[in-house]
DNA sequence: GTCTATATTGGGATAGAC
DNA sequence: GTCTATCCCAATATAGAC
């Protein structure tokens, strides 16, 4: 038989499953419809996975996984913090503009099951990453380029606060501005240099 | 009879399925958890509110029209814009603190379903009290209070994603914080002036 | 208005043929 | 491995007594 020329089942299912999730989240999302998406049946979901929870998981973990990898990759970069600050969020933006549903789904998913948090740091190493990034600032802050009274853990949620949390409000923020004749993607856009422009005005001494 | 001595039946609901949402959101909810919860039985549930579709945009509507109003009550404010940032500011901390589960309900619910923030939007003057805060920031800017370069719908986002968004995170947060024996509810206090001083450090001329 | 009992359907899971 | 048919429970909703 051809090595791989068809996808097989599992995968199908997995990349279905994914949609679904993250369109309608755990709870909201129907085996069958996972099974139509990967055009295979019902019964099958369970022969491969068990059940909807362990699918979910497997799927969860996954897609979890994937995104911070790439979040961590985007700030192994050379060069002064402030041009790191403006890549980093240059390439943190492309991937929540490729990713517009996932911000929604991943915090509700945890904030209903907190345990899933606990099991992607078993995966990845969530912490030691987060702590790489704050030790790269602390140093930047001992050699006089930031401000002395930045707190870094601060400054790092308040880069992801200015990123994310667009794309969580967007309902809102869209119907509001769309009263107002303005785009939504438009607002985006503008953002990708505005944020960096924010967080850099705030932090230079 | 007594003048509403005992709470009535109808509010018991309703207070109650305000709770069990809020938690566990419109699929994850369940009716009979409701009935529990209100001390009374699931049949009165129908005949209160005749499904749980209605009984739930009945409560969401009530729980953001009331969230709404104390928000936009918070920027009404004399002073300089400086002050007016970190009295909003605090009273949004506030305001959080005491709802840590609304922020990721309302976004997860108006996501699943943006049709609430057309039914939101007709109960309440939304768009007009953000265009009044807006009008506000302009004349900030227009009398050189503020930089130039600031375009004031980025500033309110701003804003609200840096009070917002740790409550929305706090399940990886916390995590987080804990590995390095740090305390998640320190942290949010240390945000309360934190964010203001963030915020004006960016925007003075 | 409030209850008990029951209808009804939806959806996760399994049995068993092929 | 993949399917059809079916089980079975959970959850929304209704009927009808009081």
């Amino acid at each position: 038989m051809a090595i791989d020329k068809e996808i097989n089942a599992e995968q199908k299912i997995i990349e279905a499953a994914a949609d679904i999730f993250e369109e309608k989240g755990f709870e909201g999302a129907r085996m069958q419809q996972i099974a139509d998406k990967a055009g295979i049946n019902k019964a099958l979901l369970h022969y491969y996975f068990r059940s909807k929870d362990l699918l979910f998981e497997k799927v969860f973990l996954n897609i979890a996984s994937k995104i911070f990898l790439k979040f961590f990759k985007s700030f192994n970069i050379e060069g002064s913090i402030f041009e790191n600050i403006e890549t980093f969020l240059q390439l943190h933006q492309d991937l929540l503009y490729e990713n517009r549903k996932l911000p929604i789904f991943f915090f509700n998913e945890i904030t209903r099951n907190p345990d899933l948090i606990r099991k992607l740091m078993l995966k990845l190493e969530v912490s030691n990453s987060f702590q790489l990034i704050l030790k790269q600032f602390e140093k930047e802050k001992r050699d006089g380029i930031i401000r002395h009274d930045v707190e870094v853990s601060h400054l790092l949620v308040n880069i992801i606060s200015l990123s994310v949390f667009p794309y969580i409000g967007r309902p809102i923020i869209k119907e509001i501005m769309e009263e107002f004749d303005l785009n939504y993607d438009t607002f985006l856009n503008e953002r990708r240099s505005m944020i960096a422009q924010f967080v850099i005005n705030s932090i230079k001494v």
